[in-house]
DNA sequence: ATCCAATCGTTAGGATGCGAATCAAAAATC
DNA sequence: GATTTTTGATTCGCATCCTAACGATTGGAT
C-alpha cells in the first residue's frame, strides 16, 4: 500500500504536536508531495523502462543530455542534470563501459572534458527515448489538463529558486 | 550556473532529433521539470537546514514520518516513505546509531519490527522542523499562491498513479 | 616571468538506494 | 497437523550520491 494516512490525518498530528509553533501546511504539503512525486516517477520509470536497458535514473538523464547537446563538456552536463561532478565522473564511467559515450580531453583547455555519443548510445536513445515519453505521457495524464502548463511552471519556478542558494557558493 | 539551456532550445532540439517520432513535449516538460525540481529542493534542504544537524534528507523524512506516527512498524515507515525495505534497514540503523530512535520486536508478530523515538530524537525534530517548514516557505512562495494548492493535488495525483504499478508487484 | 587565486575533473570516504537472495515466522492449504 | 505459500526484515553486491581533499591547468596579479 502507498501511503497509508490521508493529508488531513498527517496535518492533524502535526498540529499536535506543535500547536504552539505556526506551522504553514500548504507548503508543506507542496514540498512533501514534490518529493513524493518524483520519487514515484523516478521508481515507475526506472521499472517499467529502464530496467530493459540496464540503466539508473541518472544515468538515463546523463545520457539524454549529452544525446541533444553534444559535444558537451562535462561541468555543462553536471549543472544541466543537477547533480554533483563526482557523481558524474562515477556515472559517465559506467556509460563509458557500456560503450555509449567517449570522453576526450578539450584542446582548448586541458583541464576540461568533452564528451559525445558513441553511434551505439545514439541508436538506444533513439530506440529508448520514445518509450520513455509513452510513460512520460501515461504519468501526466492523470493531472488536470488546463493546470498542467501551470504546474510545469511552478516546479520549474521552484527548481530556478532553490538552485540560486547553492550556484552562489561554487 | 543551473539550466543553461531554455526550454525552447531542448524542444527545437528534440525535434531535430526525431523528427520522424511524436513526442509529447508538454508531459516530457512535466516529468522533467519534476524531477529537476525534487532535484534542487533536495539539495537545497540538505545544505541549509538538515547538515547542521548532520542529517541526509531520507534520514530526516525517515525520523518525521516516526515523529508523527510512533510507534510505527517499519513496512508503514517504508510506504510512507516511499522507499525500498533493504534502504530503510540502512537508514534506521543510521537513526539508531545517532540514538534518536529505537527498533523493537512486535509481540503479537514476531516478523514485525516496531520503531519509536527517544527522548533526544523528539527534542531534535521540536527544533529541527520549524526550522525546515521556513524553508519550504521560502521555496512554494515564488510559485503562484492561487495554483499552489493545485498543483500540490497534480503531485499527488501522479505519485499515487505512478506507484500503481509498483504496489500491484510487492 | 613568477607567484596566486580560481577552475576543472578526479579520488577518498561514507551514506543512501535498488534488486536478488536469505532466513524466520505466520497463514493458507490440504 | 504437516506441508506449502506468503509475508517480514535483513544481508549481499553494486551503482549512485554527497562533501572534502587533491592534483593539474589556467588566468590574473605584480
Amino acid at each position: 500500500m502507498a501511503g497509508p494516512h490521508t493529508l488531513e490525518e498527517t496535518e492533524r498530528q502535526v498540529s499536535t504536536l506543535l500547536s504552539d509553533l505556526p506551522i504553514d501546511f500548504e507548503s508543506m504539503t507542496l514540498i512533501s508531495n514534490l518529493f513524493r512525486a518524483g520519487n514515484a516517477v523516478k521508481n515507475h520509470l526506472e521499472r517499467s523502462v529502464l530496467a530493459k536497458y540496464d540503466l539508473s535514473w541518472t544515468a538515463f538523464v546523463v545520457l539524454w543530455v549529452i544525446w541533444i547537446w553534444e559535444p558537451i563538456e562535462t561541468r555543462d552536463i553536471a549543472a544541466e542534470v543537477g547533480t554533483s561532478k563526482p557523481t558524474l565522473t562515477g556515472v559517465l564511467k559506467t556509460l563509458e563501459k557500456k560503450g555509449w559515450v567517449i570522453k576526450s580531453q578539450s584542446k582548448t583547455d586541458k583541464r576540461l572534458v568533452v564528451v559525445t555519443l558513441t553511434k551505439a548510445g545514439k541508436k538506444i536513445m533513439r530506440q529508448l527515448f520514445p518509450e520513455f515519453n509513452k510513460e512520460e505521457i501515461y504519468l501526466a495524464k492523470v493531472t488536470n489538463p488546463k493546470s498542467r502548463t501551470q504546474t510545469a511552471k511552478s516546479l520549474r519556478a521552484i527548481a530556478i529558486h532553490a538552485q540560486l542558494t547553492q550556484s552562489r557558493r561554487e
